[in-house]
RNA sequence: GCCGGAGUGGCGAAAUAGGUAGCACGCGCGAGACUUAAAAUCUCGUGACCGCAAGGUCGUGCGGGUUCGAUUCCCGCCUCCGGCACCA
C-alpha cells in the first residue's frame, strides 16, 4: 500500500471536523488546560510558513494534553482590522470587509490542511460587530475610569500612511509598516494611561513564567528609575524649574543645567534679552532636524547659553542654563543639572567651555589627579570616593544612595521621584478600518459622552472613499450624517468621535473571549473566565514582546482591577519562536521573491511532512534558514513510518533491545516535549523507526511509538492507528508511560583515560565495581604502553562513564 | 554605547549539576548492492594533518586560567543576530 498524504491528510481532516474532536468544554470536571498561539492576520498574501512554526509546536502541547487527560482549549481566530487591508481597499476600491472575509476564508482553508487541533467553533474575528462590540464596552471601562484621555500632543506622523503611529511603530525614526521618516505633528489624540500601570506591569513579571528575554525587554521598556527631582528657581523670573535626576550621589559637582529646544520655558527665558534671536535660531534648526530624524544619526551635541541663571539649591552657586540637543523633553522635567559626572555632560561642558567641578575620585592618586586636571569622565564606580558634601567625605559612591535622597530630602534642596521611561498609549488612529470609538462629544455637556453600552456596537458605517483626508482626519469625518447625531446625556446635537482604535486594541483581550466566544450578554461569563483564565501557554514572537504582550497585560490587569476577569496576569507561561529564514539566510519577502508557500509545500509532501520538518529544521528558539533538501529528509523518515507498519514483522528474538529503546524514546520525546526540544525529540523517533525497521517491533511497541508521533504528525499516526485495528482517534488514547528502569542500559561502554586521553574502551554491566573496572583498565593491552614506567598518581572513576589513569 | 542570545564538520545541528565532541539525527557528497536503465530503497564511508596499516597529533570564534579531565566553569578579547538607543 502506498503512502497517500493527500488521501489520508483529507480523510482525517474531515473526520475530526466531523466529530468536533477538539471542541473544548466551558462545563468539565476534567483539569483545564489552555494552549494559545498569536492568532493572524488574515492578509491577503495568505499563510506564511512562518505560522505553523507556532502553530504546530503548541498543536504538540495541546494534543499531548488531551492525550494526559486534560480538557484542553486551544483556539484560534483572526485579527482582521488593520493597515494592509485598507490600503489594498483604497487601492481597489472594494470594502474592506469583503476582502477580509475572502482572506478568512483563505487562511482558514490553509489552516485546515495543516491539520491544527484548533478548536474552530470559538473562532473569533475582531473585525466582526459582535467582536468589537466588547473591544467598545471594555474601551468604556477605560474611559469611565479616567484611563482613557484625549490629548493634545505631539505625535509621530507618517506622512505617508497619513497616520499617527505608536511610539512602538516607529523604528528608526520612520514607519514600521513604510519605512518613511516619521515627522511630529500636534493632533488631538485618544490616550490609555498604560503607565499609571507602570508599576503593576513590572511586578506582574515577578510572578510570571516568560522566556527570560521577554521579561527584560519588557523591564527595560517600562524603564522605572528611583531618584530625586531638584526644587529650583530660575533667576530674575522666578519660575519655578525641577529637574530630574537619576544619580544623585555627586549632585554637588552640578556646575551648569540644559533644557530642552522643545520646552515651552525657553520662549519666556529669553524673551526680550539679547539671547532671544540667537536661541530662537538654534531651536528652530535642532527641531527640524529632530523632525527630520538626522539628530541620532550624527551624535554631536550641540547648545547655546540662554542667558539665564538657575539658582543652585545646595548653595554653590547659581547654574547657567543651556539649550542643548540632547535633552529629551519628554522624559522627567526636559530640565537636567549637569555635572563633570556624566559623560554628556561632561563633554558638553568641554566643548563650550563650562566650568566643570569634579566630587568624585579613584582611589588611585594617579588616577585622581588626571580626574581633578579633567583629563575624562569619572563616573558610576562603585569605588568612586566623594568628596562633597562634607558630610559624605571619604565615602564611597556604591554605598550612599539611600544615605544621599534622605539628605537632599532633609536639606530641602528636592525629593524622592520615580521616572519611567514607558509612556502613554496614543490609542486613536485618524484611519476607516479600525473599531469606531464609542463616544460622542456634547457641545451643551461641554464633554465626551459615552455612548450607552446597551447600544453597542457601534458600528462602522458604510463610506465611498477609504483614503484618509487631506487634513488628516479619517474618512468618517466626511460622512457628515453618521457625525452629527445626538447627545445620550441630554439629548442635544453632538458630534461622533471619528477617529478609530489601533489595532492592538482587538488582540489586547481577544484570549478572554475565546473562553466564550458567543456570549450575547458579556464580553465573557465570569464562570467561562474563572474556569479557563489564565492561559496556561501562551507562545508568539518576539516582535510581540513590548507592543501585544504589554499592552494585553495591560488590559487584562485594568480588567482585573474593576472586578470582571479573574486573575492579575493573563498568561501563565511565554515562549517564543525563531524566525524561519529563506534559503538564501535572508528574511523572506515577497520584493526578495523568496518566500516559501505552504500550499505548494503541503501539496507535495503533505502536512504531516511539514509539521515534522518545521519542528526538526533546528532549535525552536532560534531562526533557521528553510531548506528543500532537509524537507525531502523528514519525508523520507514519514514514508519509512508508513512501511515500517506495512512491510515489516515482528522478530522475538530482539524484542528486548527494542523494548528499552522504545521506553528511552517514550522518555525522551515525553520530556523534550514540554522543554520544546522536538528536534532531539523527532531525532529520538527517527532512531526508533531505524532500529525497528532492522528488529521488527510488536504490536503492542508499534502503539506506543504511534502515540507519540501523533501530536506531530496526526494524520498518518490516525490512519496507521486505525489500520492497527482500532475505532476510536489515536486523540483519544492515554499518553503512553515509560519505566525509568528500563530506560537505562545494562551494559555499558567504559572509557579507558591516561591523563585525560581515550586509550581503549571496553564493555563492561553499567553497576560495574570501581575496583574491578580499575582492575581491568589497569591490565588492558592497549593502555600498558601508556603507562608503562611511569608512576601512577591516581586513577580516577567516573561511574557508568570512564576510569582516567594520571601518570607522571 | 547599553541589554539579551549565539559562534562546534561541506550544511541544519547533537552533547553543558565538567566526564567518549561531531558511529545523536537529518541533509549533502563519495562508493557499492538491486535494476536493461533510471527513480526509489538498502549497505558502507565522510573534521584536518601524518601513516600502507595499526595508530598518532591537532581540533568546539581568539588568548589566558582552574582541573586528572573544559564545547561546558572563571578572566580578557573578536565576530554575528535580536532589542533599546542621547532617559541625565
Amino acid at each position: 500500500m502506498n503512502y497517500d498524504h493527500k488521501k489520508i491528510e483529507k480523510k482525517w481532516q474531515q473526520r475530526w471536523d466531523e466529530q468536533g474532536l477538539f471542541a473544548a468544554k466551558n462545563n468539565d470536571t476534567r483539569k483545564k488546560f489552555y494552549a494559545l498561539i498569536e492568532f493572524p492576520y488574515p492578509s491577503g498574501e495568505g499563510l506564511h510558513v512562518g505560522h505553523p512554526r507556532s502553530y504546530t509546536a503548541m498543536d504538540i502541547i495541546a494534543r499531548k494534553r488531551r492525550m494526559e487527560g486534560y480538557n484542553v482549549l486551544y483556539p484560534i481566530g483572526f485579527d482582521s482590522f488593520g493597515l494592509p487591508t485598507e490600503n489594498y481597499a483604497i487601492k481597489t476600491g472594494r470594502p474592506p470587509a469583503e476582502i477580509t472575509k475572502e482572506n478568512i476564508a483563505n487562511f482558514t482553508r490553509q489552516l485546515k490542511r495543516l491539520g491544527f487541533s484548533f478548536d474552530w467553533e470559538r473562532a473569533v474575528t475582531t473585525s466582526d460587530p459582535s467582536y468589537y462590540r466588547w473591544t467598545q464596552w471594555i474601551f468604556l471601562q477605560f474611559y469611565k475610569h479616567g484611563l482613557a484621555y484625549k490629548a493634545k500632543m505631539p505625535i509621530n506622523w507618517c506622512p505617508s500612511c497619513k497616520i499617527g503611529l505608536a511610539n512602538e511603530e516607529v523604528v528608526n525614526g520612520g514607519c514600521e509598516r513604510c519605512g518613511a521618516p516619521v515627522e511630529e505633528r500636534e493632533r488631538e489624540q485618544w490616550m490609555l494611561a498604560i503607565t499609571k500601570y507602570a508599576d503593576k506591569l513590572l511586578d506582574g513579571l515577578k510572578e510570571v513564567d516568560y522566556i527570560e528575554r521577554a521579561k527584560v525587554q519588557q523591564q527595560h521598556w517600562i524603564g522605572r528609575s528611583e531618584g530625586v527631582n531638584y526644587r529650583q528657581t530660575i533667576k530674575d523670573l522666578n519660575i519655578t524649574v525641577e529637574a530630574y535626576d537619576s544619580v544623585p550621589q555627586t549632585f554637588m559637582a552640578q556646575t551648569f543645567a540644559v533644557i530642552a529646544p522643545e520646552h515651552p520655558l525657553v520662549q519666556r527665558m529669553i524673551e526680550g534679552t539679547e539671547y532671544e534671536k540667537p536661541v530662537r535660531a538654534f531651536v528652530e534648526r535642532i527641531i527640524k532636524k529632530k523632525r527630520a530624524g538626522k539628530l541620532d544619526l550624527e551624535k554631536e551635541m550641540e547648545g547655546i547659553f540662554t542667558g539665564r541663571y538657575v539658582e543652585n539649591p545646595f548653595g554653590t552657586g547659581d547654574l547657567p542654563i543651556w539649550v542643548a540637543s540632547f535633552v529629551v523633553a519628554d522624559y522627567g522635567t526636559g530640565f537636567v543639572n549637569c555635572s563633570a559626572c556624566d559623560e554628556r555632560d561632561f563633554a558638553f561642558a568641554k566643548k563650550y567651555n563650562i566650568p566643570l567641578h569634579p566630587v568624585m575620585f579613584p582611589q588611585d592618586p594617579v588616577e585622581a589627579e588626571k580626574i581633578r586636571n579633567l583629563e575624562y569622565c569619572y563616573h558610576h564606580d562603585e569605588n568612586g570616593i566623594l568628596t562633597e558634601p562634607i558630610e559624605f567625605k571619604g565615602r564611597k559612591w556604591g554605598e550612599i544612595r539611600r544615605d544621599i535622597i534622605k539628605y537632599i530630602e532633609q536639606q530641602g534642596f528636592g525629593y524622592r521621584k520615580v521616572q519611567y521611561k514607558l509612556r502613554d498609549w496614543v490609542f486613536s488612529r485618524q484611519r476607516y478600518w479600525g473599531e469606531p470609538i464609542p463616544l460622542v462629544y456634547c457641545d451643551a455637556c461641554v464633554a465626551w459622552v459615552p455612548i450607552p453600552e446597551d447600544q453597542l456596537p457601534l458600528e462602522l458605517p458604510k463610506v465611498e472613499k477609504y483614503q484618509p483626508t487631506d487634513t488628516g482626519e479619517s474618512p468618517l469625518a466626511a460622512m457628515h450624517d453618521w457625525v452629527q447625531t445626538t447627545c445620550p446625556k441630554c439629548g442635544g446635537p453632538a458630534r461622533r468621535e471619528t477617529d478609530t482604535m489601533p489595532n492592538w486594541a482587538g488582540s489586547s483581550w481577544y484570549f478572554l473571549r475565546y473562553c466564550d466566544p458567543k456570549n450575547k450578554k458579556e464580553f465573557a461569563s465570569k464562570k467561562a473566565l474563572q474556569y479557563w483564565t489564565p492561559v496556561d501557554w501562551y507562545n508568539g514572537g518576539m516582535e510581540h514582546t513590548v507592543l501585544h504582550l504589554l499592552y494585553s497585560r495591560f488590559w487584562n490587569q485594568f480588567l482585573y482591577d474593576i472586578g470582571v476577569v479573574p486573575t492579575r496576569e493573563p498568561y501563565t507561561k511565554r515562549t517564543s519562536h525563531g524566525l524561519i529564514m529563506a534559503e538564501d539566510g535572508e528574511k523572506m519577502s515577497k520584493s526578495r521573491g523568496n518566500v516559501v508557500n505552504p500550499d505548494a509545500v503541503v501539496e507535495q509532501v503533505g502536512a504531516d511532512t511539514l509539521r515534522l520538518y518545521e519542528m526538526f529544521m533546528g532549535p525552536f528558539d532560534q531562526a533557521v534558514p528553510w531548506s528543500t533538501d532537509g524537507i525531502m529528509g523528514v519525508r523520507r523518515f514519514v514514508e519509512k513510518v508508513w512501511r515500517l507498519f506495512h512491510e515489516i514483522t515482528e522478530s522475538q528474538n530482539h524484542r528486548i533491545i527494542l523494548g528499552r529503546l522504545l521506553h528511552k524514546t517514550v522518555k525522551k520525546v515525553t520530556e523534550d516535549i514540554e522543554a520544546m526540544k522536538y528536534n532531539t525529540a523527532i531525532s529520538a523517533m527517527m532512531i526508533f523507526v531505524n532500529e525497528a525497521h532492522a528488529t521488527g517491533l510488536s504490536k503492542e511497541q508499534a502503539e506506543a511509538f504511534l502515540k507519540i508521533l501523533a501530536p506531530f504528525a496526526p494524520h498518518i499516526a490516525e490512519e496507521l492507528w486505525e489500520q492497527l485495528g482500532h475505532a476510536e482517534s489515536i486523540s483519544r488514547e492515554p499518553w503512553p508511560t515509560f519505566d525509568s528502569a528500563l530506560c537505562v542500559d545494562e551494559e555499558i561502554e567504559l572509557v579507558i583515560q591516561v591523563n585525560g586521553r581515550v586509550r581503549d574502551r571496553l564493555r563492561v554491566a553499567a553497576d560495574i565495581p570501581e575496583a574491578d573496572a580499575k582492575a581491568q583498565a589497569l591490565e588492558r593491552e592497549k593502555v600498558k604502553p601508556w603507562i608503562a614506567g611511569k608512576k601512577i598518581e591516581k586513577v580516577v572513576f567516573v561511574q557508568g562513564r570512564l576510569v582516567n589513569i594520571v601518570v607522571t
